[in-house]
DNA sequence: TATTGTTATACTCTATAACTATA
DNA sequence: TATAGTTATAGAGTATAACAATA
């Protein structure tokens, strides 16, 4: 057992670790943590259709769209038509939704700025960097992964 | 917006990336991710309570317990009284446990290595230094959080 | 033919609160 | 009084497959 083979364990601690603290924080505001995402993610940008949406945060499609149908029904988001393309629906926040996501954003920043405090500035640039390249790499394919399923059919 | 504060997004989209890639891989195996989770934290030491084992995965022991079940039901794990606690079981890997352990942590091979492969081995020791500070900042009380809560009684 | 989104469905994880038994 | 675990309950996220409408 390499300290390699304990990255993902480690990662799997500070994530989780994260992800409960910010749910009881938004919990107070009546979202999650991954409805702040969603709401994160239109804030961010420009509206997007539901597949974009998805891409971005990332999940599936069909638990965006279960979701957005929460998000909805709380006035936070809305589906339009999308203007060149009948089939697809752009997403966008409502008034409300950009309100709460901006009193979550605030709400959260003691605990982005603990969990800052415990690297130094230049250890966050070396860390944003190693996460970007290592969701890189484990989004490309992996030909041991495919050869594993297409050898047990 | 600073590079800071999209820290705790950068680290869920490796952290779910990961997560979806190991599901897809143990589940030929028959587990999820996180019951892979549970059986290396079991087959990591020596036998421990439900209340240990939820503390170290990280998890809630009311869904540790839940977990418990299905693994039970699959004969991966036993839970047996515990020697001088009458109220607490000992948790144990079965030797069917053992052996699916073991195998799914052959097949998450070529993903944890695709993973480490993006950094360079001092980039994996530093990275592993930042994770744990950022978890034990992450754990800790923090004041302003604290302050919210009361004050919005 | 491929793509966007919906629907139905099912399962895992999550967590709170009330409870029993024991320390 | 505090702790270990169970139970009941509820909800959120996850994802697959079949489907309709449209590109």
């Amino acid at each position: 057992m390499t300290e390699k083979d304990q990255l993902p364990l480690a990662l799997r601690t500070v994530y989780l670790t994260l992800h409960r603290r910010s749910d009881a924080v938004f919990g107070e505001l009546g979202i999650t943590a991954d409805q702040f995402v969603l709401l994160a993610t239109l804030a961010g940008g420009q509206a997007m259709t539901q597949r974009e949406l998805a891409a971005r945060m990332p999940s599936d499609p069909s638990t965006v769209r279960a979701m957005l149908v929460l998000l909805e029904n709380q006035g936070l988001v809305t589906r339009v038509a999308h203007p060149t393309d009948a089939r697809a629906r752009i997403v966008r926040l409502t008034k409300a939704g950009l309100r709460v996501y901006q009193q979550a954003f605030n709400a959260g920043r003691p605990l982005r700025d603990k969990m800052a405090d415990a690297l130094s500035p230049r250890e966050i640039r070396q860390l944003m960097s190693m996460l970007q390249r290592m969701t890189e790499s484990l989004q490309a394919p992996i030909p041991e992964l495919v050869a594993v399923s297409e050898t047990s059919r």
